[in-house]
DNA sequence: CCACGGTACCTAGGGGTTCTAGGCTATAGC
DNA sequence: GCTATAGCCTAGAACCCCTAGGTACCGTGG
């Protein structure tokens, strides 16, 4: 039997394809294994199991997501800087849903794959990275791009979940949010004093 | 055989409980049956099937967080509102973790279901309401709703999934966050011009 | 008080799934 | 060319979803 040169990598690529086509918890082994020609028993000389699968369809969107983020943002600052990143998020995780799913599963993923993979850490460092036109400084930074990275988040999880059900079309509303985050940094108030309206 | 007494709301329930126990992928038919006494096969005289069980939960979710912040945010207005909101929002997921997942699920729940919920539409009744005081005019509030919702959401939902994984904790973040979204609405960006820093 | 209809729960079973144990065979190194 | 390793296999246990059809309990009307 010719042998399909299978790899941990090759199967989560394969795994990652078919949760963007037909859902992540359509994702399973048998059917993984099917896409590639194969037994699902013979998986498991690569994947420890179908949760472990599902963490490294999560990282690897994550390192795909930086990359885009990466391209996106290069040569620019500012405001700039700000759309084209938030812009290449929201773009990933329509493009890929299935990964982009993934990447929101609450259950942990092994250390040692997470430390492998460069993906998490680098994004959080390009957000510091495309914050510092606007001259925060720490805690403020940390937690400025807290609140950028929940607002990405949480913008393209409530789309997808439909969420904005109103007529006004969420790609209508994505710059005007974009636009008051921009406005938000450049006006950070500042951490002592709270100005009740 | 004594009767358990089963309806489609206590099985909800239940499902809900276990969701919140174990997480929301290791709530199975059988497993509810098993916690209620009764064989799987029994649960599909009130439930369609599992993907409609997770669309009641989600609802369910629904449904308590709009009480909790209805609760929460009674007799107040401006800032206090938009405190008493936020909190209770992320409160409601840190208890429930569970269901506040199943709220996240991307499956279309039968919409005849969804009808008979006033959770979902109030929700954003009571979003709309809170930002009575600012004094946005439409199109401005939709897009503001849709971004408090989204930062909210995005929060916790990364918060969940362990996103915040620097030393600072969320919880300093979070105020801090209330602030920043606080002194956006105050000086919200019309829609025309772009002040490009 | 009894018959009866409906409903609640049951058993049985098909087909899918995850994962383990163990076997065979193709490839790579000597 | 021989052997060791690794890749893929078959077999099978345990679980899961869901359907079909049976049985026993309950509330109601006579």
């Amino acid at each position: 039997m010719a042998r399909a040169g299978l790899t941990a990598e090759r199967v989560t690529i394969a795994a990652a394809e078919l949760a963007d086509e037909v859902g992540l918890d359509q994702v399973t082994m048998s059917q993984v294994a099917r896409r590639l020609g194969v037994k699902d028993a013979s998986l498991y000389s690569h994947v420890r199991s179908l949760e472990e699968l599902r963490g490294r369809i999560a990282l690897l969107a994550a390192d795909e997501k930086t990359i885009r983020i990466a391209e996106a943002t290069a040569g620019r600052a500012g405001k700039d800087a700000l759309i084209a990143f938030a812009n290449a998020w929201r773009e990933y995780a329509h493009r890929y849903p299935g990964r982009y799913t993934a990447t929101q599963s609450q259950v942990r993923i092994d250390p040692e794959l997470v430390a492998r993979a460069p993906g998490p850490r680098r994004a959080v460092e390009l957000t510091y990275g495309m914050l510092r036109g606007y001259g925060l400084a720490e805690p403020d930074l940390t937690d400025a791009v807290r609140l950028l990275r929940s607002t990405f988040h949480g913008f393209v999880a409530l789309e997808a979940a439909g969420g904005f059900a109103h007529e006004r079309s969420p790609q209508q509303s994505w710059p005007r949010a974009l636009e008051a985050l921009h406005a938000l940094l450049e006006r950070w108030p500042s951490s002592g004093e709270g100005d009740s309206a």
